[in-house]
DNA sequence: TTTAATAGTGTAAAAATTACACTAAGATTT
DNA sequence: AAATCTTAGTGTAATTTTTACACTATTAAA
């Protein structure tokens, strides 16, 4: 859920068994990406990098903070962003979650014992790409397109996995789609996001037909700007108006 | 998810820091229930009763037991039963969970600091309430009726209420009325639990018309026995044939 | 002015949903 | 053995939703 939490400077101890784990999606009106930050190791005496990979943004949390909470710091921390949507989607536990040596070489490094089992809460949360600024704070942070995402550190592949399967779900059933988007937005921007994220291709009549029956989707008195062809109508969701008029969705299958 | 582990005889460490919580759901043929435990703490001196209130199920974990053996561990030694579908669902650690009075006397009575924080992992399962032997291990528990739950132990109410909410959402989407109910069950069985579940009524006539399109849905040569009324034809769910057929849900709405 | 690119629109057939009321079968009661 | 009670089981017509499908409109760029 979207916290309104001003970031506060943590001055706590740092739970070192219980961590959160973020994966931040972004879409680009194109692809459905996630952030990913570089993770690079470095032998201290011969200076010779033996590994440089991939994670998710994560953290431990301090003892007086909620789990939503150090879940929106860390998005904060890699970011600057605040008030984005966050959900819980799965916490993950496994005693034996990391037993690659590249990753227990880098816990040990960091002065974590890597036979400590460190329970993990998944987050994942949702945005337009062209929010964040790469350059915040200097960490070496990228945009992947999911469909490109290999190797992560740790079980973050795992956790990524899962993360993209909660989000279709929930894409099917709720208005979360527009979190992904800019407040104004296209009926094509729109229309590629829900093929791009549950990978079908949709009719372009059809799904106009679809949507202008939804009233909280409100046509703008405004056109796309800076495009080299028609320009598109765009629209903004209306969530008091949808949650006005939502009908509790209770045709079920199966 | 179903879990095929045998239980063993654990003889690790307990971690005390987390713990699993289970929403025992059960289907009577009527209403859906949840399994609840007395909880009575008597003054040790006096031998007076200070309370008596009623708690889900749930431990800590052990340092070798994954989140998903704790919750079937949990599950199978209050109700003796092994490969029963379970679920979880949300993971609460808030640093206040546990804030009431009595909550923190009876921690401390069970010696636990009141004042650390506990994250607990919150699991459901899903049975027909009749595969339970109400006298298992001699511990008082009992089927309430989810409408009359009321004034549970910590912050159980709120993980109890979390717990339908997630449970309803799936049951919208995925085929798990059918752990509710045994290998056979009657059409109208099915939809009184569709309808108890989801708080809604539905048309007879049109609940049929739409199973009736549900090939997996196998109508078997008997019928209910022991009715003082037209016995009903028995159904069974064929998994497999789930499987084969489902088409992919990608009929988003919103 | 031409070209390239995407926006935007309608219709007919099929499928799904909705509202609605009576007969059938067995156990129990009289 | 007849009557009664209780739940099982069934069809149809109207409405809504879904599906498949192709052309014109508008803007910026060449």
């Amino acid at each position: 859920m979207n916290s309104s939490i001003e970031q506060k400077t943590r001055v706590g101890v740092l739970n070192d068994y219980l961590s959160v784990d973020c994966v931040i999606f972004g879409f680009d009106f194109n692809q459905l990406n996630v952030l990913l930050v570089d993770r690079v190791m470095v032998d201290e005496l011969t200076g010779k990098e033996l590994f440089n990979d991939l994670t998710l943004t994560g953290n431990h949390i301090y003892e007086d903070e909620d789990l939503d909470e150090a879940a929106a710091r860390v998005l904060f921390d890699l970011t600057g962003l605040q008030d984005i949507y966050l959900e819980q989607f799965k916490t993950f536990g496994a005693p034996d979650r990391i037993k690659r040596e590249n990753d227990r070489a880098w816990l040990a490094a960091n002065g974590r014992d890597p036979d400590k089992r460190i329970v993990t809460v998944g987050y994942y949360s949702l945005l337009a790409t062209d929010k964040v600024t790469l350059e915040w704070k200097g960490r070496n942070v990228r945009w992947t397109p999911v469909a490109g995402v290999r190797d992560l550190a740790f079980d973050h592949m795992d956790i990524f996995q899962e993360a993209l399967v909660a989000l279709r779900k929930k894409l099917l059933r709720e208005p979360i789609g527009f979190e992904l988007l800019p407040e104004k937005f296209t009926l094509s921007q729109l229309q590629r996001l829900y093929e791009v994220i549950l990978g079908v291709e949709l009719d372009k009549r059809n799904f106009r037909k679809k949507v202008a029956r939804m009233k909280y989707l409100v046509p703008l008195d405004e056109k796309q700007k800076g495009v080299a062809h028609k320009p598109a109508r765009l629209y903004n969701f209306d969530r008091d108006l949808y949650e006005l008029n939502r009908k509790e969705l209770l045709d079920f299958a199966i």
